[in-house]
DNA sequence: ATCTAATCGAGACGGTACGTCGAGTCTTCCC
DNA sequence: GGGAAGACTCGACGTACCGTCTCGATTAGAT
């Protein structure tokens, strides 16, 4: 029996299921989660704004944490892909920069709530590193790699990447200053110095 | 009528507040923090581990935050100052050792949850910065300031003091690493090539 | 154009109604309501055990009160009509004896839903009595009226047939004692001294 | 250690009962019951009726039936008991009576929704035995056991309760024909012919 | 031998109520 | 007057069933 028989038998069976009430219930979440913050995203808030049952709700997600989770994913599914300008300094302040304004638009608060809902949920953390964190990373390893040559010999990638992201996700979760793209490049600098083979002769652009 | 008679009669009648309830209650909402992280800290668990009543909680403290903030800052009270070892690397790099290990025992939860909680309370959020955070990082200012004629001209105390800290913070939350006494060394020689005035001759200890 | 011509048209266009799942849905409706009493006849266990679907039943009844009607309907088309052995009494008390023993089989709990379904629900009463209630009564009526002369002139036949049929259903709902064959002898008795023409010479069978 | 001190460790601990809550529960019931049927009556409803909480509801009966055995427990306390005016028939005439006319007041719908109810939940049919039938049973059967003289040698008391009471149920819950005064009469004729020592030489009143 | 149209199964949909749980408030008795 | 006990309102949780709806597949009579 072919594969398809298979397929055939799974998938033509009963009413398909509404797209777009799924798509609207997706949104719904984000626009929750952007309003209200992550503690007052309730499903039936959620199933309200997107005119559907909280049935349809938990028919496809077994719990809110989900639905924001996928909400997330099909947002972040267009994020650009690191960027490739032929100079590492250049493409890494030009992915900080968009990563900044990622931050301080409503999506901000997204990222808040689910780094918080990650803390005591397990499956919300895995969720959110498999979904945001590991492939972001793995992009911006691969970007900096091409430039493997150009580092300092015997830096460890992982650190470079957790020295440039952490600060700003630090000040987005601590909140004692604002994400900026001035600190984006003070960081970029700072790092830029410790990792570059050569002495950092480094002039502002 | 003497200030102390008004007081006598303010503060004296009827039964004095029990600091043992107290003690307990903190305690017991932070080892509720440790045990089942920020969601299993209820009132009422934290009412029945105490062996007080949540009339008692509500009667000090506006709601569980406060009770927990409390805890946070009694627990922090104790914490060590910045070092002073005459050497700022040396400083740094101790600095960085506690808090390694501080993250890493039970107290690590305490500020998962802490941290998670601010996001959507910015109540928390102000608390957390004006008990934990900001003395901290006065602290460090001043411990680095002494030796600012050993750091590179320009450089930004505050982005300073994000670089050092934000990486630890970054995988206590995001958990794709664990935070480890190397990790601390490897984030302080970096950030120390990118701060230090002399040309980074760096010697991996 | 003959109505004939009209009917087929109309009846014969597309595929038939499927008799078989009618007679399933039917039968099943009847199991539920014997099996799981009637809070468990849901439309969907009618519909799982009939291996027939929700649209199915919805197509051809408006709710599942009317399908449990039909139901009933057609198990109690082929119920026995009253007896006829020239003799009143034994009549009355052949047709008793069926009847108790209709609601001690499964039938029983059929009854016992139905009422219990009639009592919110007008149509449900309605449908009961003219399925059920009203025919038999008036068979009963007919048999008992053959024998006008020999009752007790004034009698209401009416009131006869309530306090010969009451007992029954009402141990049946009420439950604090069985339906047995002696209990409806024993009705027999009491209500024949009550609208027999003769004194009451009745000798206990 | 005397019963009291056990019940004054029971009675005095913490917020009292709130008898008006309960007071007011019983009675939204009650109100549920009679206006909109027994599938109408919402914990819910109830809950809004009342001005109280489901939490309330529930921390007092494990489920909506028994809050409403409940209230007709309550409702039912005050009841009259069997009458006794030294004559058998006018006793039972006048508690027939009297329950012709409790059943065709409010009170109708919340004995038609209980034993509807009791046809598919065993608790509730107990309950209702227990809570009214047996009562009023065990006090007819007192009032028509002081005349047992005057009954018919070998009558069975059970039977005769039996086809007293049964016909005006049936016809509250068959609902062919209203349960009126005159018919409570004349079910109370035709019993009396069956019970009654002397040849029923009975008269109208 | 198609074409057409009503029916079938499966099962997703918007609703409504369920019974549970925690937050934060209130009430009573005891010390 | 403070404290323990615990009842209170409120609102969200996740589940179950209702009656409706869309699918693709099936099955007759009409062409």
């Amino acid at each position: 029996m072919p594969v398809e028989a298979i397929d055939d038998e799974l998938r033509g069976r009963g009413r398909p299921r509404d797209e777009d009430a799924r798509a609207r219930i997706l949104e719904a979440s984000l626009e929750a989660l952007e309003e209200l913050g992550y503690p007052g995203v309730t499903c039936e808030a959620i199933a309200e704004r997107a005119g559907a049952s909280k049935a349809t709700i938990y028919r496809w997600w077994p719990h809110k944490e989900a639905v924001m989770l996928e909400a997330l994913r099909e947002s972040v599914a267009q994020e650009l892909p690191f960027p490739d300008t032929g100079n590492l300094r250049e493409d890494i302040r030009i992915q900080l920069h968009n990563f900044v304004k990622l931050l301080n638009g409503p999506r901000g608060r997204v990222f808040k709530g689910m780094i918080a809902a990650a803390q005591s949920d397990p499956k919300v953390g895995a969720a959110f590193l498999s979904i945001w964190v590991m492939p972001r990373r793995e992009f911006a390893r691969r970007g900096i790699d091409r430039y493997r040559k150009e580092l300092r010999r015997g830096v460890d990638l992982e650190v470079v990447l957790d020295s440039i992201y952490a600060p700003l996700y630090y000040r987005l979760l601590i909140g004692h200053a604002p994400v900026t793209i001035k600190f984006a490049d003070q960081i970029m600098e700072l790092v830029w110095a410790g990792i570059s083979a050569t002495t950092s002769q480094h002039t502002k652009p």
